[in-house]
DNA sequence: ATAGGGTTAG
C-alpha cells in the first residue's frame, strides 16, 4: 500500500466552509463559520434553509461539517482516518454537494484521500448514476497502488443497477466471480436490490433459489441476513408476487432471522397494494403484537392503502391514531392524504389540509404542490392548477419534471393545447429535462385534441434531435394515428418498431388490432393477433377484448365464443369489457344463451384467484 | 473510516 501524502499548508489557506445548495434543490445556503470568524459553537442557519429543519441527521452533518473545517486549519493536521470519518457522516446523509466541497477543501491543502476515502467517493459517484466516473475512481485507486476489494465491486454493481445496466452489472459480477473475489451478502443484497428495482425480481427469485439449493454453479458462501431478505421480499411484492413474498418471509424467519418492521412493511405494502386490507391489517397487528413498533413510514403505506381504497376519513384517523401513538407526521404523510382526498374529488378538503400543513409547522415539499395541482386538474380546473403552479414558484418551490407532467395532462384535457404548448417550451427555463412521459403526455394530447399534424411533427422533431423513442411514447401516436383512421401511417409506424430497437408490447398490438378492428380490416386484426403469439408476445385481457368487440360489432358472433372458449382455455380471468361484450352478443342473437354457461366457469377462476 | 432494505406526487 502506498501512504497518503500529506502536504501541509498554513491554516489560513483554508476559506470558511460554504456550503452551496445541495443536489436536492434546497434553497439556500448555511455558513458555518470559521475559527478567525465569531468563535460560535453553533452553525448559522439562514432561515430560508429547508432540509434541515426536517431532517434528524441534520446537526450530525452540521457538526461533521464544522469539524472538518476545523481540522483543515489545525496546524498538526489530524490523521487521515479522521478526515474518513467525517466524509463518511456527511456520505451517509447523502449530501453529496457538501461531500464534493470537502474533497475539494482537501484537494486545496494537498491532503489526498486514501483507499477509503476515495472509497466513499466512489460510492458517491455510483449513488448519483455516475458509474463511468465511478470507474475512473477505481483507475485512481489502481493507479494509486491500491488493490480493488470486494467493496470497490460492490460499489459498481449498484452504480450499474442504478443506471438500469444488469447485464453490465451481472457481468461483472461475473468477472470478479471469476477473478477469485468472493461476493459477500451486501453484493447479494445490492444485486438483488438492482434486480427487482427494474422489475427483475423473478430473476431475483431464481438467484437466491440456487444459491440457497447450491445450484448456483460456483463456489459460494451463502449466508443471507435480513436486509438481503427484505429487498427479495420487498421486491416480490412489488411485482405483485406476494405468496411469494410471504414464503420467503417464512424461510427467513425459519433460519432465525427475524422480521423488523421493514421486513414486515414490505408485506404489509404488498398486500395493501393488491388491495388485500384485510391481509395487510391482519400482518400490521401482528406486528405490533410482536412489539415491533410501526413508524411514520409503515403508517404511510397503511393510510395511503386506505386513501387508494376511497377510504380517505378512516386514513384521516389512522394519522390521529398515529400521531397519538407520539410518532411525527412528515411531508410524505401528508402528501398521501391529500392526494387520497384528491382522488376522491374532496378538492376543498385537499387544499384545507394544504394549507393547515403550512399553519401548524409541517414542512410542504414539492410533491405536496405536485398532488394538489394533480387534484385540481383531475377536477377540470386547470385554472386554479396554473395559479397553484405560480403560487409554488413564488414561493420558491422548484418545480420538477411530475409538476410539467402533471399540468400538461390538465391542460391537454381541457383542450388547451395553445398554453400546454407554451407551458412545455417553458420547461427549459427551470433547468428541466422533459423525459419519456412529457413526450407521450404531448402526443396523447396533441392526438386527442385533433392536432394530427402536431403529433407527427412532434414526434418527428423527437427522432431529428436524437431521441430514440420508448414503445410507451411510440404506442400514443400509433394510438392516435389509429383513431383517427390512419391506418397506413400507423402501419408504417409499428413496422418501424424493430429498426427502432423496441419490442411492441401486448398494448401495442391492441392499438393495432382495434384500429384495423374499426377500419373494417378484422382479417388484418386476427393476423396481428396470430402473429403476436408468434413472435413471442403472450397477448393479455384488453388484447382479447378489442378482439373479440371488433368480432361482436362485426356481428361475427362464432369467432367471439372462439376467442372466449381461448381465454377460458387459457385461465384468462375476464373483466368488465369481456362482459359487457357477452352481454352485447346476447343481445344480438338469442341462441347463443347456451354460451353463457362460460361465464360461471370465468368467475370461478375469478374467485380462485382472488381467494388464492 | 469504504458497499446492501421499506413510504407520497405524473
Amino acid at each position: 500500500m502506498v501512504s497518503s501524502t500529506y502536504a501541509r499548508r498554513t491554516a489560513s489557506a483554508a476559506k470558511p466552509f460554504i456550503l452551496r445548495p445541495s443536489e436536492r434543490g434546497e434553497l439556500s445556503t448555511i455558513i458555518i463559520r470559521s475559527q478567525n470568524s465569531i468563535p460560535s459553537t453553533q452553525p448559522q442557519q439562514i432561515p430560508l434553509q429547508k432540509s434541515l429543519k426536517t431532517d434528524q441527521n441534520a446537526s450530525v452533518v452540521n457538526d461533521a461539517l464544522k469539524a472538518f473545517d476545523d481540522m483543515l486549519q489545525l496546524q498538526t493536521q489530524p490523521p487521515i482516518s479522521s478526515f474518513n470519518t467525517l466524509l463518511g457522516t456527511v456520505a451517509k446523509s447523502k449530501r453529496y454537494r457538501d461531500l464534493f466541497i470537502m474533497f475539494d477543501r482537501m484537494a486545496e491543502v494537498d491532503l489526498l484521500p486514501d483507499y477509503i476515502g476515495m472509497h466513499i467517493l466512489l460510492n458517491c459517484y455510483c449513488d448519483l448514476k455516475r458509474v463511468g466516473l465511478g470507474f475512473a475512481v477505481v483507475g485512481g485507486i489502481i493507479k494509486r497502488g491500491y488493490k480493488p476489494n470486494i467493496v470497490t465491486f460492490t460499489s459498481l454493481i449498484k452504480g450499474l443497477c442504478l443506471e438500469d445496466k444488469l447485464g453490465d452489472a451481472l457481468s461483472l459480477l461475473r468477472k470478479i466471480i471469476g477473478f477469485g473475489f468472493r461476493p459477500n451478502v451486501k453484493t447479494w443484497g445490492t444485486l438483488v436490490n438492482g434486480l427487482c428495482r427494474s422489475g427483475n425480481a423473478k430473476v431475483a427469485l431464481r438467484l437466491h433459489e440456487e444459491m440457497r439449493n447450491g445450484t448456483v454453479g460456483f463456489d459460494l458462501k451463502f449466508d443471507p441476513n435480513l436486509i438481503y431478505y427484505s429487498c427479495l421480499i420487498d421486491g416480490l411484492c412489488k411485482e405483485g408476487l406476494v405468496e411469494k413474498g410471504k414464503e420467503l418471509f417464512l424461510e427467513m424467519e425459519g433460519r432465525g432471522i427475524s422480521a423488523d418492521v421493514v421486513a414486515y412493511g414490505a408485506l404489509i405494502n404488498g398486500l395493501c397494494r393488491i388491495g388485500d386490507w384485510e391481509r395487510g391489517r391482519d400482518l400490521f397487528f401482528q406486528m405490533m403484537d410482536r412489539g415491533i413498533r410501526p413508524n411514520v413510514v409503515t403508517f404511510n403505506m397503511l393510510i395511503d392503502a386506505l386513501c387508494k381504497e376511497g377510504k380517505t376519513d378512516e386514513a384521516s384517523g389512522l394519522l390521529d391514531f398515529m400521531i397519538r401513538r407520539g410518532e411525527k407526521p412528515d411531508s410524505i404523510i401528508f402528501n398521501t392524504l391529500i392526494d387520497g382526498y384528491c382522488l376522491e374529488r374532496r378538492i376543498g378538503d385537499a387544499r384545507k389540509l394544504f394549507v393547515s400543513m403550512r399553519d401548524e409547522g409541517h414542512e410542504r415539499d414539492v410533491a405536496s404542490y405536485n398532488v394538489l395541482i394533480n387534484g385540481y386538474c383531475k377536477c377540470g380546473r386547470s385554472d386554479e392548477a396554473m395559479s397553484l403552479f405560480k403560487e409554488m414558484l413564488c414561493n420558491k418551490y422548484k418545480p420538477t419534471v411530475i409538476t410539467f407532467n402533471t399540468l400538461l395532462t390538465g391542460l391537454f384535457q381541457k383542450g388547451k393545447v395553445k398554453d400546454a404548448q407554451e407551458l412545455y417550451s417553458s420547461i427549459k427555463d427551470y433547468d428541466l429535462t422533459p423525459d419519456s412521459a412529457t413526450y407521450s403526455i404531448l402526443l396523447d394530447g396533441f392526438c386527442k385534441n385533433d392536432c394530427l399534424e402536431e403529433a407527427i411533427e412532434f414526434f418527428q422533431t423527437l427522432e431529428k434531435s436524437g431521441y430514440k423513442p420508448n414503445s410507451l411514447t411510440c404506442n400514443c401516436l400509433l394510438d392516435g394515428l389509429c383513431k383517427a383512421g390512419k391506418l397506413d401511417l400507423a402501419s408504417e409506424l409499428f413496422g418501424r418498431f424493430s429498426e427502432m430497437e423496441l419490442a411492441p408490447s401486448a398494448y401495442t398490438y391492441s392499438i393495432m388490432i382495434n384500429g384495423f378492428c374499426k377500419g373494417g380490416q378484422l382479417e388484418k386484426a386476427n393476423n396481428l393477433f396470430l402473429e403476436m403469439e408468434k413472435k413471442g408476445c403472450a397477448p393479455d385481457v384488453a388484447t382479447f377484448n378489442t378482439l373479440m368487440r371488433g368480432f361482436c360489432d362485426n356481428n361475427d358472433a362464432d369467432k367471439v365464443v372462439e376467442l372466449l372458449h381461448l381465454m377460458a382455455e387459457r385461465s384468462f380471468v375476464p373483466d368488465s369489457y369481456t362482459a359487457a361484450i357477452v352481454v352485447d352478443l346476447l343481445s344480438k342473437d338469442q341462441s347463443y344463451l347456451k354460451y353463457l354457461e362460460l361465464i360461471p366457469s370465468f368467475s370461478d377462476k375469478g374467485e380462485e384467484m382472488r381467494t388464492r
